[in-house]
DNA sequence: TTCATATAAGAACACTTGTTCATTAATGTA
DNA sequence: TACATTAATGAACAAGTGTTCTTATATGAA
């Protein structure tokens, strides 16, 4: 028995079916809500019956499950993905901003952007989307900047004050201008200035926070 | 003819009805969502039955419709009510703290969450609720607020800066943190530190454009 | 009290929902 | 090619949906 874990796997046809069936419900359910997508909206955006649905997944609940464990290892939970690195807070605003960066490039991923709506509209009525963001987003996220907060204040790089406040203030905006930039998008209006507001915000916080040379001179 | 506009109202029985079934419709809503609320759930909770609603209401979406008329007064639509005199900046960062003290009293006001909720669960799918939560909310109050930081730039009291971005500055956490505590409040858990970071956040963001002492030595 | 009006109940409607199941067709391996 | 497996169809189900309409009851002004 050969091991294909590794190899280039020729999907059959069960697997590809599948993955069109998430493909399509993510868009479905982002656009009009769980609730409000039936299975025959699914089944009819792929040219096939209901029933063939249930060939893949047991349940319409089923899906929306498969759906919710993606999130995991979304975008928005892995912001600090390329900074595993224990000194990367040596990289102060430049790590700010990457973080920022990477939230911002949610927009531009039409999965991610799916992904991220999913998790707005559902988030009040699914336990497990409230955990997942939680847990995974907001817990998750919040401990690790602080922690590299923390450490730039040890080594003088920013003025020391509340880093778990200060994580938090960092993240608000951003996930706030998301939120607009989303909505704005639903609309077709243009989400420039929204968009710039990323890097201002960057700039605004990393101000504030930075030893200010004026300071030393006391 | 008497005028009978500001007088005390004795309500008629279909008045007291249509009013119930709006405050049980929100707290519907808001729990389970706008699609997943039936109106058989709705008259059950009144304990009538679905038929009589069609009385006083001549859909399910003109209760909704009802509602959302509703938000162009919440509270967190009026977050300046008090302040309507043109020199209300001068009040500088106490302007501000209540501004932030609004915003924390939705959460304490029963009606005010349910219609924050009602708003979040249902402003990716309904274009009225996003027109007036960019109308109502949130262009009226940024705008509202960099008039005033604009005056208080102009007095010296606040660095010189964007004044709209500021404004975003201020709100973005106000949200983020309103939305963190709506979801802990649906899973029972504490929401004392969140809550708190409403006043922390008007301290660090004063602390960050007040003009510093130090500055002025120069 | 009388009576037009306003409100509720009862029953039914046409339609949509998620799901099941027996049957047919396609797939890919021997 | 033959065949067991996998996937799609067609039809149906029970339950739930918003809404309508006729009938009965309650309300409040005369």
């Amino acid at each position: 028995m050969v091991d294909k874990t590794n190899a280039v796997k020729p999907l059959s046809r069960g697997d590809r079916t599948k993955n069109a069936i998430l493909d399509v419900s993510l868009k479905l359910f982002a656009v009009n809500g769980y609730k409000a997508t039936s299975v025959r909206d699914i089944a009819g955006e792929l040219g096939i019956k209901q029933s063939a649905l249930y060939n893949h997944f047991k349940s319409k609940d089923e899906i929306l499950s498969a759906l919710i464990s993606e999130l995991t290892s979304s975008a928005i939970a892995e912001l600090f993905s390329n900074f595993s690195a224990p000194d990367a807070y040596k990289q102060g605003k430049m790590l700010l901003l990457s973080v920022a960066t990477t939230f911002k490039l949610i927009s531009f991923d039409s999965k991610n952007e799916a992904l991220f709506k999913l998790l707005m509209q559902e988030i009040f009525n699914n336990i497990n989307i409230r955990e997942i963001y939680n847990e995974y987003f907001y817990q998750e996220n919040v401990k690790k900047l602080s922690s590299y907060l923390f450490s730039m204040m040890q080594d003088e790089m920013i003025k020391s004050s509340d880093p778990i406040l200060l994580s938090n203030e960092f993240f608000a905006p951003l996930f706030f201008y998301q939120m607009q930039i989303t909505l704005l998008k639903i609309d077709k209006k243009s989400t420039s200035f929204m968009v710039s507001l990323f890097e201002k915000h960057v700039e605004f916080f990393w101000d504030t926070i930075k030893i200010d040379k004026k300071d030393t001179l006391f």
